[in-house]
DNA sequence: TGGTCTTGGTTCAAGTTTGAAACAAACCTA
DNA sequence: TAGGTTTGTTTCAAACTTGAACCAAGACCA
């Protein structure tokens, strides 16, 4: 079988995709370096834990919840710990585990930069878009989501079956 | 002025974004590191640059091409050349300027990539999409670009006057 | 001309990410 | 219940990113 390439409408929104998605993802860690001191995902953590039961989490579940691998995770709530913002206890019914818990000044921290992020994402995605094409956002990364996420279980690249051909193009 | 926090709908849709594209970005990554063995950004630069006239460009076209700093753009360009992929060559009419230029063996190396890259980029975007959703998502994100690029000067987050009242959420 | 400002690139240190390897506890299963 | 496998997490080294500082070389202009 030979490549399909993509058509112009897609290599359109591929860039355009890409463009936008590091373009928006390099403001938003901008404005929350400066405001939050820490970039974006490490503010999700803290924004996952808040509205978690007793704002705590296993590892794991958070991993899952910010989409990132746990090695990435524990490197980032270690520095979150050593702010002061977390504290990791360990779990009691399976010694293995470890679980992150947000503190109060950890609280605090989100509740004094959640508006700045909050108007960085409005002024740049959402004021950008219709009622209407936020719904087919939604709609679309939903799809893109539940691919990439098999079941809880990504597929590991290698798993997919690679053609090998030609001939280059698509950034 | 009291913050405009997401509307639920919003939420939903922000949610589905980030997480979507942070998947969506790994898998790419994971792909081409190991059919090309590097990251989605190199593979980009090469890419850009094999359409470029002459296969080459300059430092700064090619980081605003690729919508990357230009320090990255130097440590990724470098890393490049070491592998013998790019070649760096100076300007003729700007004494300051530096130019990357495509090798034969980087175009090769495109070539016998892009293949698996389309099919990743087709199996986990466009195989979910619909011709319509297609079309939407190039929109939206034309839209957001646009108000992310300025006229090509990025608006420095910092000229932007964000609020600054309380309560978190939003990831 | 000789300053001074801007532009194109690189450098450096500090911080982050990656993937593989290491550990330890929990879970089988014969 | 010992031995082997799986699961949860951390560790480590290598690679990458960031932002500020730096260095030329062009541009501007009194």
């Amino acid at each position: 079988m030979t490549t399909r390439w993509l058509t112009p409408e897609e290599q359109r929104a591929w860039r355009a995709y890409v463009a936008a998605t590091h373009l928006l993802e390099d403001a938003i860690d901008r404005q929350l370096q400066q405001d939050a001191g820490m970039p974006h995902l490490y503010y999700s953590i803290l924004a996952n834990l808040s509205e978690a039961p007793e704002r705590r989490l296993r590892m794991t579940d958070l991993a899952e919840k910010t989409k990132i691998t746990r090695s990435r995770l524990t490197y980032a709530v270690t520095r979150l710990e050593k702010d002061g913002l977390i504290r990791r206890e360990n779990c009691r019914w399976d010694k293995r585990g470890s679980i992150a818990a947000l503190t109060d000044e950890g609280m605090a921290v989100l509740e004094r930069t959640a508006p700045g992020h909050v108007e960085t994402v409005r002024t740049f995605l959402f004021d950008q878009l219709t009622d209407e094409q936020v719904e087919q956002l939604e709609e679309i990364c939903t799809g893109i989501a539940r691919a990439l996420e098999g079941d809880g279980e990504r597929p590991s690249v290698d798993e997919v079956p690679w053609l090998r051909r030609s001939s280059p193009s698509c950034s």
